[in-house]
DNA sequence: TTTGATGCAAATCATTTGCATGGGT
DNA sequence: ACCCATGCAAATGATTTGCATCAAA
């Protein structure tokens, strides 16, 4: 916790612990819900703020999945297998990234910083 | 035109002689804008409602850049370079996908039916 | 005390939808 | 004539923002 939190508050806190161990890559919405168990007060407002405090502090990367932000505690990079069936985002990791997309860009004139693959399909709990 | 396509109507046809050859990835807002010009008496909700029918027929293909669809006119399989600093979106393609895609999935029990790679960076006209 | 953070509500952005009317077929 | 498509406007969903107040430092 630094860089761009500055203040160390309550609703900070509790927001990284609802979302520090969470696996199904949540909205700001299902965090908003989870955090409020233990502080009904808490604003949604609130949570959206402190979450992007998390993304700009690299605590959480972001998963947009259809028009809706989702986050994952897990910030190694790393891929993502979405379920069309349930929604469910899988994380996975590839290790020959580097090679494929440094010979295939448009030009050398491009820089790349950074990159995203989002993989389809259905997960194993939708089979059948 | 056919499949989800049951009626040729004016502002179909107007609204594909629009994007046909676009090769800036326009929104549709930016679709909307256009077609305007030579039918104003168009509507934003008419526009969204034929893109959607054009992706349908797989005239269009869609690419989401942060929360805004925007629509590509190339339908072949293609990855997307996006500029962080002119939002311009370039079409690029890749050979060796198959490969290293199946090569790395979260299990054999995981059916990918599509994918979506982007690569964020500076394209050569925001360089320096 | 200072000033960033919060709660609340209203605002924004992209997109969708309900409904009466219009226009392909 | 049928009934899908349109124009319009209101509705929706996700996220952001203005502002008075609160609470870390």
């Amino acid at each position: 916790m630094k860089a761009n939190t500055k203040r160390q508050t309550r609703q900070l806190q509790v927001i990284w612990e609802a979302i520090k161990d969470e696996k199904s890559h949540p909205s700001a919405d299902q965090v908003y819900e989870k955090v409020r168990r233990v502080m009904p007060s808490v604003s949604l407002g609130t949570v959206y703020r402190n979450l992007q405090k998390l993304v700009a502090d690299e605590k959480l990367q972001v998963v947009t999945v259809g028009r809706t932000q989702r986050f994952d505690p897990t910030v190694e990079k790393h891929e993502h297998f979405i379920c069309e069936a349930c929604g469910r985002v899988y994380d996975f990791f590839v290790d020959s990234k580097r090679k494929i997309f440094s010979s295939s860009l448009p030009s050398e004139a491009f820089t790349v910083t950074s990159h995203q693959l989002a993989l389809y399909g259905k997960c194993k709990s939708c089979q059948g």
